[in-house]
RNA sequence: GCCCUCGUAGCCCAACGGCAGAGGCAGGCCCCUUAAAAGGGUCACAGUGUGGGUUCGAGUCCCACCGAGGGCACCA
């Protein structure tokens, strides 16, 4: 079937090596050659399809592995992207021999800004630029050796891949949450719960008193993706809105660094805040490191508390969200968010007599320290307000009555209460909460203890536990309760009273989900004169029109007074458009945002799972195959990928918005599995080390020396070492191509693995790779003559210890693979591979193919390549892999260490079989040991079976 | 400020609570070589960030501190 290259070219390739080179040494010309006859044989061969259900092969248990898809950049792969794709490509090798039905795949998050930034500058559709990376990708990845099934490589920017995103939307906006089932369900259902009257119209009306476009206000209201009118993250520089999750803490762009204000427009959302309980309960059905977890539920950030009104003497109701009810008898003020509407509803036209000057502002009437302290507040950046925690404020003129005891308190008006949080109000409790602690003693407000701290405390705000304190009216005690028993009898008061109810609050917001963008996947959506339409299944995909422009208008990046105006509104013809969406032909216009980078990557695990079918977005069986509940694994088991493998900064943005729509999927009956990723793995980083010369300017660090005062020069010149991340700015990228070249892909690929565990993230050092080619070179050498080229194993029955160092090897590199042990793999094979050198003579043959097909998942093409030099037609790819025998697992005698007070004084040798007794005996005889005790008895003997012995005297 | 990781030889990293070293790099010496090395062999190098505690026994478990990396940050 093949041919055997490393023979045939191998005589012509001496001449290009050192003199003295054998002619048949595995070198990185000889590495080349067999990668590249590897990787055609497999591609040809149809190596690496995965079958589906139904298809020969499917019968095996099936894996489904995966990596999180790059996103083809212009610059291309260094060293440090394939370190996961490696790590997974070793498990699906390992777990093909070992009879899996294996899927791993590999695909492109192809839209996105660097293609359109680049199209703005130069012309070039961004379809163009993006199709050659992709194609560039591809490459890289092929020379590793990858076993990806090619069939099912998608990019996101695919027509008929997007086809599906589109018709993934129109499910979301075509459905509601009914919050008493639990679960989304299709809008339809909604309007005809309106039209028999089982449901009511949010606001009381009638829904037969409606017309056309009253109730499609009110259905529109409930859809899951809808539009609004709401402070969203506005980027004048990058001319588009961002997600929450696309803004860094100090308030600007995570793309390009530019200042983001919040500026209220219409625009599309998610409604992601319904499914918040889910996202955060089903955490604990997914097998996902838990730092991830915590970074999810910090994210939803669900808090319970209660909703209490205080109502002002002005008869207006202040609504207050508070984690700590139990409190009320000792909140001594209010305060509202700047923006809060009720601000100037209830600022009287003139202070109340004998005001303290500290809460005036120095204003002459409540209204103008309002508006003054309103317009200073806007002023401030998200940055100043998060650098600055001074507190600062004023008095709105205004008293509310506290519910529980008749207190006048007063309300304020100050910036350390955010409008977007809870209920933008909050009822002050200084004694224990510290940030009410400042602010009412920069204002001279009462602080009355409610949680008794102790004796001993000295200190401000008290958030710890303690007996309730000073909290009885008439009605009610809580004095004596611990914290979880007041909550619940002061929350019971309230709600009798109408006064409060217990609440959940989310710190998590509706996704901001409209770009003002080219590159990304037009809305499948229209609009009429009333509002937007989906359009028909039949109608998708809308496809991206050419445009000459690929730019949103872009602004100077500090001018907030800007509108966001995509480019597609500049391709008119496309924009109008008529059609007769069963009201007969009429004209319509097309929306113009795109959808955000994330949307593609929603889904994508999906449509690797049956990438050609044009009927549905994934087929029920494919789906319920590779990733359905599993049952055998646990009763809650919520199905998902097998193993998705990258990198940690997707924690938050990519992995709980997948989680999002996968809900929705599941609830509205498309897939049976409930979550995408049943066990998460992020693996490390390859880090690198940079240099900047005198003047702070990178230098290529490829060129950098180590002096032996362990300093730095560059051309002679003293240079400083930073270490981070790799890139083309800091001169210090290595690529897999150059390390291909001059290595190989399997020494390159074993470097990867080997230099530590998956998790690990840690230098880039290109002297270290020699190590592992040295290694797959002796192998080569153990196993193959390196002048003539032919195979030299022999057909003696190895010998004892031969035997037990391959059986100890097979046993740890079991163990180890799965675990994604790969460093410790590797070095049980290189001392596998020691111990044959050191033995001399030619290696037996089952050593030799036990030592191949262990290599195999590590270095897949210089393994295949002896394989077939050993003799086999087939690939090993399929090959059993090996299995310790425990014969040789188990020794005749053992040594046993022998401690004295823990530690080692001697040494003795006993039987395997010997039994506690026996070893014991064997220990107190030993004349160090003797000597030891000088004649006295030892108070305790612990023997630990195989292990050691301890005396303690 | 809070939360999560992680500190073992010059470097990268191993070590079910049981003899601190599996392996690699770099280094020394020797062999092969006219010479060289990405060839072969061999040798040395730490007591596990610091201080306590639990234990017969701690790199491993607990507490505090120091250092590095990451996440969150006026979220009521």
């Amino acid at each position: 079937m093949t041919t055997d290259i490393s023979q045939a070219d191998g005589a012509a390739s001496p001449a290009d090596s050192g003199q003295q080179t054998p002619p048949f040494r595995y070198d990185a010309d000889m590495a080349g050659r067999i990668e590249r006859k590897w990787q055609d044989v497999w591609e040809q061969a149809e190596t690496f399809h995965a079958p589906n259900p139904g298809e020969p092969g499917s019968e095996r248990p099936k894996v489904y592995l995966m990596d999180m898809f790059p996103y083809p950049s212009g610059s291309g792969l260094h060293v440090g992207h394939p370190l996961g794709f490696i790590g997974t490509d070793v498990l699906g090798r390992y777990l093909r021999m070992t009879g899996h039905n294996v899927l791993h795949p590999m695909g492109f998050d192809a839209f996105g800004l660097p293609a359109e930034q680049y199209a703005v500058q130069t012309g070039t559709h961004p379809r163009a630029t993006t199709e050659a990376n992709i194609a560039r990708y591809r490459a890289q990845l092929r020379q590793l050796g990858l076993a990806h099934d090619p069939r099912r490589s998608v990019a996101t920017t695919d027509i008929e891949f997007y086809r599906w995103t589109q018709w993934i939307f129109r499910e979301i906006f075509e459905a509601f949450y009914d919050t008493d089932a639990g679960r989304a369900r299709p809008i339809t259902e909604l309007r005809a719960e309106f039209e028999a009257g089982t449901r009511a119209v949010p606001d009381g009306r009638a829904w037969s008193s409606l017309d056309e476009p009253a109730r499609r206000e009110v259905i529109d209201g409930h859809r899951l993706a809808y539009i609004s009118e709401a402070p969203v993250n506005w980027c004048p520089g990058l001319g588009t809105v961002l997600a929450n999750e696309e803004v860094t803490a100090d308030g600007r762009s995570e793309r390009g660094n530019y200042p983001v204000f919040r500026r209220s427009l219409k625009q599309w959302k998610m409604r992601i805040t319904a499914y918040a309980d889910r996202l955060a309960d089903d955490l604990d059905r997914v097998d996902w490191p838990e730092s991830v977890k915590a970074m999810q539920r910090n994210w939803i950030g669900r808090s319970e508390g209660a909703q209490v009104r205080f109502r002002t003497a002005g008869g207006a109701e202040i609504e207050v969200f508070t984690t700590r009810p139990d409190t009320l008898f000792g909140a001594t003020y209010m305060v509202l968010a700047p923006e809060h509407p009720l601000v100037e509803k209830i600022a009287p036209t003139a202070w109340p007599d004998g005001v303290d000057e500290r809460w005036t502002g120095g204003a002459a009437t409540p209204s103008d320290a309002v508006a003054a302290y309103r317009t200073a507040a806007g002023r401030k950046s998200e940055l100043d307000r998060q650098e600055n925690k001074d507190k600062t404020g004023v008095f709105t003129g205004a008293y509310a009555t506290n519910p529980v005891n008749g207190e006048q308190i007063p309300v304020f008006v100050a910036d350390y209460v955010l409008m977007g949080y809870g209920t933008g109000a909050i009822m002050a409790v200084p004694a224990e909460d510290p940030r009410d602690w400042d602010f009412a003693t920069a204002f001279g407000l009462p602080i009355i203890r409610t949680v008794d701290p102790g004796e001993n405390w000295d200190g401000g705000a008290f958030t710890g536990v303690g007996p309730m304190i000073n909290s009885a009216n008439d009605e009610i005690s809580l004095n004596g309760l611990g914290v979880t028993e007041a909550k619940r009898a002061i929350i019971d008061w309230l709600a009798a009273r109408g006064a409060g109810d217990a609440v959940v609050q989310y710190k998590l917001r509706d996704w901001l989900f409209s770009r003002q963008r080219y590159w990304g996947e037009p809305f499948p959506i229209v609009w009429d004169e009333h509002g937007p339409i989906a359009l028909p299944e039949d109608q998708l995909p809308v496809v991206l029109p050419d445009v000459d422009d690929y730019a949103p208008r872009a602004y100077d990046p500090a001018d907030a007074n800007t509108e966001p105006e995509p480019p597609l509104g500049r391709a008119v013809d496309w924009v109008s458009v008529e059609l007769d969406l069963g009201e007969g032909p009429k004209t319509y216009r097309r929306e113009t945002n795109t959808m955000p980078q994330w949307a593609g990557s929603c889904w994508y695990y999906l449509r690797y799972l049956d990438p050609e079918n044009s009927d549905r977005f994934v087929s029920r069986e494919a789906e319920k195959y590779w990733i359905g509940k599993d049952t055998a694994r646990s009763a809650q088991d919520p199905g998902g990928v097998d193993l998705y493998v990258g990198g940690v900064e997707h924690a938050v943005l990519h992995l709980l918005y997948s989680r999002f729509w996968h809900k929705i999927l599941f609830d509205l009956g498309h897939v049976s599995s409930e979550e995408p990723f049943h066990k998460l793995f992020n693996q490390g980083y390859i880090q690198a080390f940079a240099y900047t010369d005198t003047r702070g300017l990178y230098v290529p660090a490829e060129e950098v020396t180590e002096g032996e005062d362990g300093g730095f020069t560059w051309n002679g010149e003293p240079v400083t070492r930073e270490y981070g991340k790799m890139g083309k700015s800091l001169k210090n990228v290595v690529t897999p191509d150059e390390m291909c070249d001059r290595y190989g892909a399997d020494t390159f690929r074993l470097y990867e693995m080997y230099t530590g565990p998956m998790e690990a993230s840690r230098p880039w050092s290109t002297r270290d790779v020699v190590g592992p080619q040295r290694f797959l070179q002796r192998v080569w050498r153990n196993l193959v003559d390196e002048n003539s080229g032919e195979i030299r194993v022999s057909d003696d029955e190895p010998d004892e210890t031969t035997l037990r160092a391959l059986h100890k090897a097979i046993a740890g590199v079991h163990q180890d693979l799965p675990a994604l042990h790969y460093n410790t793999a590797a070095a049980k094979l290189i001392e596998l591979n020691n111990h044959l050198t050191k033995s001399g003579g030619q290696v037996s043959r089952p050593v030799a193919e036990s030592l191949v097909l262990m290599l195999a998942p590590l270095a897949p093409h210089i393994a295949e390549e002896l394989w077939q030099k050993l003799g086999h037609d087939e690939t090993l790819a399929y090959a059993p892999f090996p299995v310790a025998d425990e014969r040789y697992l188990v020794a005749d005698t053992v040594e046993y260490p022998i401690q004295v007070n823990g530690k080692v004084r001697s040494r003795i040798t006993v039987a395997a079989d010997a039994g506690q007794d026996e070893v014991k005996a064997a220990a107190l005889a030993d004349e160090k040991i003797v000597a030891e005790l000088g004649g006295a008895e030892p108070r305790k003997v612990i023997v630990v079976p195989g292990r050691l012995v301890n005396v303690v005297k």
